[in-house]
RNA sequence: GCGCUCGUAGCUCAGUUGGAUAGAGUGCAACCCUCCGAAGGUUGAGGUCAGGCGUUCGAAUCGCCUCGAGCGCGCCA
């Protein structure tokens, strides 16, 4: 148990003696900010000043001589009520044995027993990955992170929408620009992809199959169409494996198509009375739950409508035994989730298993002049581009360390530049630097007491080390990877603070030494722990 | 028009179950390498928390209104 939890108890048990009946999880004890107000801080007296009709400060007063812990040094009454918290130095040095013994698994809270299904990118396999793409990516792959770190079981899945209209203009444009190689006049539709990417499939394929699909017939139209897919989606799950994003299962809307899925779902919901038709289709009363409309399932001409599929795609995974889905999503997909969630009501399931994680559009900028992207013309930077440039830590980093509701703003020069003003290398360099400090000093045992580590700066670094379980907590509830990200900040500058401000290797005083190092150690490994939930790696050498 | 998201330092952003003097990076100004990695550190200036009203011991945070930005409101996906 650590020293927060040590903590709640003691303050339970002091507050049950004046009638305050309160939970460990309910009460509320925040990390002081001012040195002066000690390590915790609670403001119980305040919150339970109109429930015992006293004074807070009284209530404090009375308070502070009813709790009793090992590990608190001092309590103080301060300001309108709030009460402080001193603990003893060699209780915030407990923690240090703790990382190192448990190592990579630092911060991997107990088992919740819950199954998460995370849906991201499922980008359609029509052409490059943009950069709307790569912001799905990292902040998709990282909440699945915190949320595995965080103790739930997570299934990172990939819908992959390889047929509709998108795709066949895909395999007709790949069919012009093949005939085009011919030296055939290209005849392109408005929604065709006219971009560079097509090309060069189109290229390859002349140079595997020479001129043996020259002929416009439906079999051939029907090889375009899955030759486009094929090379494109090999190309997506290249960038994810390149961007350190690996999924678990991939989903075809082919194969929800191919059996008779689609068919027994819509006569379920229209046995159920959820369906009804107008000009000559077929709409879904959504209205009945949680949308403002309802919404066509099959269109006039007898075909399916994107949502379709997408139902039974969603009744899936539940079937599948998980207790929350989540898709992240671009802000332009938004009003799509009361629609989801009245389909999925309409299964008898709860609305709140399916939640939607919205991150808005992706501005790019260059020589401080906004670059438009297209997917269509094949003019804008791609996922691809800018991984090569920058690098995946840098991306990944940056890409994870902005809140998803915000409007991200990506420099082109400023993440191109390599520099020092790239936020990732400051907490990347604090990781090589404590791993030179041990190397240099391995002749020093290491002390795992954490007892003589007496100083403001290294109780700082204990306080946010014994912080971590606890951020990624709040972290995994909120969804919020930026929480890592901030808090990797914190602890980066926190150590190269206290790289410059104390010698850490002393040859005049090794007893120091060892607990300085075991300090570093510990601060390596939490360091390298956040890093690793970001999808950023933790060199020892840059 | 209706709905959702956002508005905090010159810029990019934290601050989210309401808490003490609103923070960090970057940029700007001035400093620090006889010493374990200067890819670093120290100090300073910089704020009407978009604006207004309200709720209460206490509001950047909660409620209402106004202004501004983005997105959605397809038999598109």
């Amino acid at each position: 148990m650590n020293n927060e939890e040590l903590l709640r108890l003691a303050i339970v048990e002091g507050a049950k003696t004046l009638g305050i009946e309160v939970t460990p999880e309910e009460l509320t004890i925040d990390r002081s900010k001012d040195p002066a107000h000690g390590d915790y801080a609670s403001n119980l007296a305040m919150k339970s000043a109109k429930l015992l009709h006293k004074a807070p400060v009284a209530i404090a007063n009375e308070l502070i001589k009813a709790i009793h812990s090992p590990i608190i040094e001092k309590i103080e009454v301060a300001g309108p009520g709030f009460i402080n918290f001193f603990l003893k130095k060699e209780s915030l040095g407990s923690i240090i044995k703790t990382i190192i013994e448990q190592g990579d698994n630092y911060g991997q809270l107990p088992p919740t027993g819950k199954k998460i299904n995370v849906e991201y990118v499922s980008a359609n396999p029509t052409g490059n990955l943009h950069l709307g793409h790569t912001r799905g990516a990292a902040l998709g792959d990282t909440v699945c992170n915190i949320l595995e770190k965080a103790g739930n079981e997570v299934t990172r899945e990939y819908y992959v929408n390889n047929c509709g209209n998108q795709v066949a203009h895909l395999g007709h444009s790949l069919g012009e620009r093949y005939r085009e190689l011919f030296g055939i006049e290209p005849n392109f539709d408005k929604d065709d992809y006219i971009g560079n990417d097509i090309i060069e499939i189109a290229k390859q394929l002349k140079e595997e199959a020479g001129d043996r699909y020259l002929e416009d017939n439906e079999e051939n139209r029907a090889f375009f169409v899955q030759y486009g897919i094929d090379k494109e989606f090999a190309k997506i799950k290249k960038d994810m494996e390149d961007f350190g994003v690996h999924f678990d299962k991939f989903s075809f809307e082919s194969d929800i198509r191919k059996g008779t899925t689609i068919e027994d779902t819509i006569k379920y919901l229209s046995d159920k009375g959820y369906t009804y038709s107008m000009d000559g289709a077929t709409f879904l009363k959504t209205t009945d739950f949680l949308d403002d409309k309802d919404r066509p399932i099959v269109k006039a001409d007898g075909s399916y409508t994107y949502f379709m599929p997408d139902i039974c795609y969603h009744y899936n995974k539940m079937e599948r035994g998980f207790d929350l889905l989540i898709d992240m999503l671009g802000a332009d997909h938004f009003g799509y989730l009361n629609r989801m969630r009245s389909a999925l009501m309409m299964k008898g399931y709860d609305p709140n298993a399916i939640e939607f994680g919205i991150y808005q559009i992706v501005r790019v900028y260059q020589n401080g002049v906004e670059v438009k992207m297209s997917k269509r013309t094949g003019k804008a930077i791609t996922h691809r581009d800018l991984v090569s440039e920058v690098g995946k830590d840098a991306v990944r980093y940056y890409f994870a360390a902005r809140n998803g509701d915000s409007h991200l703003d990506f420099n082109m020069d400023l993440a191109t530049s390599k520099s020092k003003d790239n936020p990732v290398y400051y907490s990347q360099y604090a990781h090589a630097r404590c791993a030179s400090l041990l190397q240099i000093g391995a002749e020093f045992p290491i002390d795992m007491t954490g007892a003589s580590l007496k100083n403001e700066k290294e109780s700082d670094i204990l306080k946010q080390l014994a912080d971590f379980p606890s951020m990624i907590e709040s972290s995994a509830n909120l969804r919020a990877p930026y929480k890592v990200a901030n808090y990797i900040e914190k602890l980066a500058a926190l150590i190269h603070e206290y790289y410059s401000s104390v010698k850490i290797i002393d040859r005049n005083d090794p007893k120091g030494t060892s607990a300085r190092l075991g300090l570093i150690k510990a601060s390596m490994i939490t360091l390298k722990n956040a890093l690793a939930i970001l999808g950023v790696s933790a060199p020892d050498k840059m």
